[in-house]
DNA sequence: TTGACTAGTCACTATGCAGTGACATATACT
DNA sequence: AGTATATGTCACTGCATAGTGACTAGTCAA
């Protein structure tokens, strides 16, 4: 084909292929140069190497959801902190499961610590922050006793726990990851925990 | 040393030894014979493969805790729903802390679906089903507005994310995970919520 | 003491991997 | 047209892996 772009961009699209079907394990620059119908030295002469095609990857960076893609709608719509971090919730629920490229990328973060993951965590760390800066800083009468931030990161991790499960298993605790009703149990169970906050909050 | 049993245990201790270290990504015949201080062949001839060493490893089953190490007082204590649920939950969050290779474990049934991995899940589910029937059946008035269940899934789906991230983390939505104090935050985090759900109840 | 059994050692095959060097050929420029 | 550059192909090395067959040497029983 004599493209260099053709072919670059074919070997980032084999890395998100593979690693929606085989994940991280799966990855390496033979499998990839099969995946991409490449040869495997154009790899290390395109990109340099199995890490920073990786990086190349990553900061193709359209895996993380944006606060509007969470959020679906006008930030003036939202008045209360509850109705807006139900929202949030709800969002990065949604967002999450139909990302499956960005669940294995959650996946091997939680085996690996190498430079691309401390990157790609301190970016949605900053986008975290940016979220919470975006609340309506309400926290009520007796805000001080109540950590928003711990409870949101609570359910927040447990949802993100659901979801990479998901792929796995059937079902948690009695919740059933392969049928919608179950998922909108937990939104419901969200719905019920932020409503009881904002009544004490 | 002319000792089947004991090779047996040597090879079995390298198992969660080399777990704990390396995850599952760093077990293999000769790996493991490398840690055990012995030859792979006695793998194959003493457990008949890789797999066969893994389903002995998991027999074992030391590694998932006990609902009176959870509980760790005697059950009578307990009087209300949200208190043996914040019992119960705080009792996860510690004994999986403790827990370096059912961590591993863990990381590693968000990966791969296989026999073995679908029977540690079933073992777990029904003893999360057994604490289930624990519960004193008093959801309250509004019981029915409420899926318990669904909320006591999804905190603890968040602090089984929360521990396992701890490995590859500092900080997850700006609660510190290299820190005591981070902990006590989720902890409280608990507390709360289950309070409000007391009260609601 | 002899013979059967078995724990443990060693050497080997086959396979897949990461990475490199040499080469062929299409494209672009002069 | 001729040449340089760079795209793409092929063959290879070196290494680690899983798994097997053959051997040695303790141990136990008759």
């Amino acid at each position: 084909m004599r493209d260099r772009d053709k072919t670059s961009q074919k070997i980032l699209q084999a890395v998100g292929r593979l690693l929606a079907r085989a994940g991280f394990a799966g990855i390496g620059v033979n499998a990839l140069a099969r995946e991409a119908g490449i040869d495997k030295v154009l790899i290390y002469r395109y990109f340099g190497g199995l890490p920073e095609l990786l990086r190349a990857f990553a900061e193709k960076g359209d895996f993380w959801p944006t606060i509007g893609q969470l959020l679906q709608r006008p930030l003036a719509d939202f008045h209360s902190l509850a109705e807006m971090g139900e929202a949030l919730l709800k969002g990065h629920l949604r967002e999450l499961r139909r990302r499956p490229v960005t669940q294995e990328i959650m996946r091997w973060e939680l085996h690996e610590r190498n430079e691309l993951t401390e990157e790609l965590a301190r970016y949605r760390e900053r986008q975290g922050i940016e979220i919470m800066d975006l609340l309506p800083k309400t926290p009520g009468p007796r805000g001080a006793a109540f950590d928003y931030a711990a409870m949101a990161a609570l359910i927040h991790a447990g949802l993100t726990y659901l979801v990479l499960r998901s792929k796995t298993a059937d079902v948690y605790m009695g919740v059933d990851l392969t049928d919608e009703a179950g998922w909108r149990r937990l939104e419901n169970a969200i719905s019920g925990l932020l409503a009881l906050l904002e009544k004490a909050g």
